[in-house]
DNA sequence: GCAAAAGTGTTATCCCTACACCCATGA
DNA sequence: TCATGGGTGTAGGGATAACACTTTTGC
C-alpha cells in the first residue's frame, strides 16, 4: 500500500485542452443535413469533421460554440442547446482534450457557407450518408440525430428550422425528415394546429403546380417550448 | 483592424483545469435526499459542496467520477448518467475550470458514508432545503432534479432507486418523493405493473403495525428502459 | 378538362383519471 | 375488536389513429 500524500504540498494540476463542437442542422430539399468541414491540418487533415476548435480563456462554452459557428456560415439568432461532454482518453491522437458537444438548427432560408482557414471546405450532407468522421465525431451526431428525434416529440423544436412564412406541409415535412417515417396529413395538421402557435397570413404558391398553399407565421416568441 | 496571424506559426493552445461532479441522489426517509460533501479546502472552505474532483490523465470523465463516488460513499454499480458540461468563466475563482456534471441514483439500502480528506464532513440532505451551495452547483443541482423528475415519467429510472426486494407502496413513495406530489394508489400500481417488470416473491411485513405487504423485485437485468 | 398539390371530418379504440371500500395483521 | 396500512375495479371523457374524397390552381 503507498504511503498517503502530504495533503499540504501544493499538487500540480492536470489541465486538458477543451473544444467545443456543434452539429448543425438544417432541412434541404425536405431531407435533414448536417453541417461538416474538411479538416486542412492534421490530425485527420482531408476528412470530414464537426465545425468546432478550442476554447478561449475569456469565453463561455456557449459563446465559442455560437463563434465558430459565425466564423463557418455567419448566421445569427440560431436555436443551441448543449449535448454534453465527450471525454474518452484516446479521444484525439495529439493530446487529451475534452469535446463539448452542442446542436444546432438553422432556418432552411439562411444557409451560406463561408470559407475558413482551418477547413478548405464545407458542405450539407443528408444525416442519413454521412462520409467517414474524425475524432468521435460519428458518435456525437448520432447523440445529436437522437436528441432532435426525441425533442421533436414534447417540444416546439421543428419550429426552430422555419422561415418568416411557411405552409402547413412544410413544417410536416420537416417532421417527416427527422423522423424518418410518413404521416397523416389530417392528424397531423389538426395537432400542429391545435398547438395554437400559428397565425394564417395571406396566401402563397410554392414552387411548380397545384393549389396554392396558405402561410403561416409563429404566434409570438420563436421559442422552445415542451408540449404535453 | 489586426492584422492576420501567420497560420504556420505554432500556436500556443490554452488548456483548463476539468472535474467531474456528482449529484448523487437516494431517498431516506420518504424523501429526496442529495449527497453533499463540506470543503476543508479553499475556495469555499466550510461551505457544502456536490462530491467531485479534477479529472485525471489516463481516466475518462465516466471513470473519474465514479472513482470521486466510490471514495466518497464505497458504493458499485449504481446508475450514472451525464447532465452535460458546465463552464461559465467565472465558475471557479481560483481560475478557469469547465465541469462535467454526472447524477447518479442509489439504493435506499446502502448508503454508507467514508470520511475523505479533501472534505472534512459529508452528509444527506432533502433536495427541497439544501445549504447554500459552492461554485455553480445550486444550478447544477437543480438541473439534475428536473432532468431525474422529468425521466421518471417516460424511463424505469425510479427502479434504480429500489433495494433487491420492495413493496409497491415503496415505488409509490419514490415517484412521490422524486415528483413532489401525491399520487393515486390504485391507477399507479395498475400503471407500474403494467410495464410487466415487477415479480412477485413471498410476503413481508414492514415497519410498524397494519398488513403485511407483498414484496417484488425487478425482473430481468436492472438497467433504465424507455417507455412509452 | 386534366394534372398537381392543398385541404378537410368522422368513427372506433385506447388510455388516463377519478373515486371508496374491504382485507390481513398485531396489539 | 380496533387501529394500521395493504390491496382491489369500474365508468366516463379525452386523446389518438385510421381512413378517402373535394378544392383550387396552371396549363
Amino acid at each position: 500500500m503507498a504511503t498517503r500524500s502530504n495533503t499540504t504540498a501544493p499538487k500540480k494540476r492536470y489541465r486538458v485542452g477543451v473544444a467545443t463542437v456543434v452539429v448543425v442542422f438544417t432541412i434541404q430539399e425536405e431531407a435533414l443535413k448536417v453541417l461538416l468541414a474538411r479538416r486542412a491540418r492534421e490530425p485527420f487533415r482531408g476528412r470530414w469533421a464537426l465545425p468546432g476548435g478550442f476554447v478561449r480563456p475569456d469565453e463561455d462554452l456557449d459563446a465559442s460554440a455560437r463563434r465558430k459557428l459565425g466564423e463557418k456560415t455567419g448566421v445569427t439568432g440560431y436555436y443551441l442547446e448543449q449535448l454534453g461532454a465527450f471525454g474518452q482518453v484516446d479521444r484525439d491522437p495529439r493530446e487529451r482534450a475534452v469535446a463539448v458537444a452542442y446542436y444546432a438548427l438553422i432556418p432552411s432560408d439562411r444557409l451560406v457557407l463561408r470559407p475558413s482557414k482551418s477547413a478548405d471546405a464545407a458542405a450539407w450532407f443528408p444525416v442519413d450518408e454521412p462520409p467517414e468522421l474524425a475524432f468521435d465525431h460519428e458518435a456525437i451526431l448520432e447523440t445529436a440525430r437522437e436528441r432532435l428525434a426525441a425533442k421533436l416529440d414534447y417540444s416546439t423544436i421543428a419550429f426552430q428550422f422555419l422561415p418568416e412564412t411557411f405552409t402547413l406541409v412544410e413544417v410536416q415535412r420537416i417532421y417527416e425528415a427527422v423522423k424518418g417515417e410518413q404521416l397523416d396529413k389530417r392528424n397531423f395538421r389538426r395537432a400542429i394546429q391545435a398547438l395554437g402557435k400559428l397565425k394564417a397570413t395571406g396566401k402563397k404558391r410554392r414552387d411548380g403546380f397545384g393549389r396554392p398553399a396558405m402561410t403561416y407565421r409563429i404566434k409570438g416568441p420563436k421559442d422552445v417550448e415542451i408540449i404535453k
